[in-house]
DNA sequence: AAATAACGTGACTGTGTGGTCATTCTTGTG
DNA sequence: CACAAGAATGACCACACAGTCACGTTATTT
């Protein structure tokens, strides 16, 4: 991801490197607006290099081309994500009763609440862009929705076969829950729900602890 | 919609009806069919035409553009929900305990049922598409989203408000409910989970049930 | 069967886009 | 300070696309 070569000087806190990541962030903030006005497939580079207050040519100095930036956009987030899962798997290893198990799935949530209050515009733009074919430049962002649905799923098959949960389909169940915090989260990030955070979470737990014994 | 002039000729079952109907039909299957593999923006008018195995010009004969013809689409099944919606609210309008509640609601599942059946890929096209941007080619299925999330509102607000249902705030719930069958709709859909349907549809209405009895 | 008008065709035009590149500007180095 | 190399620029090219149109084809009417 990036095009910019390995060796490049005075790597430190010289000009050429704050002028370098200043670049890039301006690339990748730019980005990030127009995909959510418009649409990821309806940006052009012309647009994004204007937005950012640069020339074309540049943008090709630091991304290979659209989806090159998408995945620049989204890794950030996409890591912190991947490790929330991680975190919240290696609780569920050592799970033994529902209480601990309870405490297991509440890492997770823990783990991706600074994920959504530090990058509520990629969290808005996976949201938005998270069915698209896995082709073209969406691609990054289908393939981490795929991700994530496929380890909330095997976080409730998990539970299930170590009989810390007794639901019918763990398949369903996961993907039911992740459809609706889904779906609270767009709600909320987009304005068009403004009730307080703490509340919409409330509702989630229960939910999630209807689906646990159900 | 569509381009055609009110006025035509031998519109019984005659040769030039059922060829334009037949027309009309390619078009529109070819438009779905390339829209769900490639995603609404990247498909071009060329793309469709060749797909529906008629020249270019053709197509501006039938549609205005590429958002008329996603309008077209969506319509038969846009207008079944709205039907759908509106069964439910009346059947809402006459309850008056948690029974006839949970019968009402039923009735939107019912009338929801048949849609998911008849109109497999539409609803596909739907969900790949509903959180796209308002402006451009998928605007309409962006507004029937917008729709379906503030009537799902509407029916949990009123509930509350005429004392049927005691929930702290009937957006969020709804909301939730919406994400989940949404999710539910896509992965089942798309042919990632091979779950029994009414092993799903149990799922959401316990589901469901939680949600109205928290 | 002749006339009429919708239907269908594909070449054509103008515009916009992805990607390149010679050139100029800026930073780092000896 | 001079020189090298990275950074930035915007003109440029090839191409793909939306939409049009003059022409040929097919159904309908009289």
């Amino acid at each position: 991801m990036g095009r910019l070569p390995p060796e490049r000087p005075g790597q430190p806190g010289g000009k050429r490197d704050r002028n370098r990541r200043k670049r890039l962030a301006q690339l990748r903030e730019a980005g990030l607006r127009l995909f959510l006005e418009h649409g990821v497939e309806r940006v052009t580079i012309d647009d994004i290099a204007k937005e950012a207050g640069t020339a074309k040519g540049n943008f090709y100095r630091y991304f290979e081309d659209k989806p090159d930036l998408v995945a620049g956009i989204v890794q950030p987030a996409d890591e912190a994500l991947r490790n929330a899962f991680d975190r919240c798997e290696a609780a569920l290893e050592e799970a033994y009763d529902e209480a601990t198990l309870f405490a297991a799935y509440q890492t997770l949530a823990i783990g991706m609440l600074p994920l959504a209050v530090g990058y509520p515009d990629v969290v808005r733009l996976y949201l938005q862009e998270s069915r698209a074919p896995s082709a073209g430049a969406r691609a990054p962002i289908r393939a981490l929705a795929d991700h994530i649905r496929e380890r909330a799923v095997y976080l409730t098959r998990f539970a299930v076969d170590q009989g810390l949960l007794s639901i019918r389909d763990p398949r369903i169940s996961a993907l039911a829950v992740v459809g609706a915090v889904e779906q609270l989260t767009w709600s909320f990030l987009s304005g068009e729900l403004d009730a307080p955070p703490d509340e919409i979470a409330r509702t989630l737990i229960s939910l999630v602890l209807s689906g646990i014994r159900s």
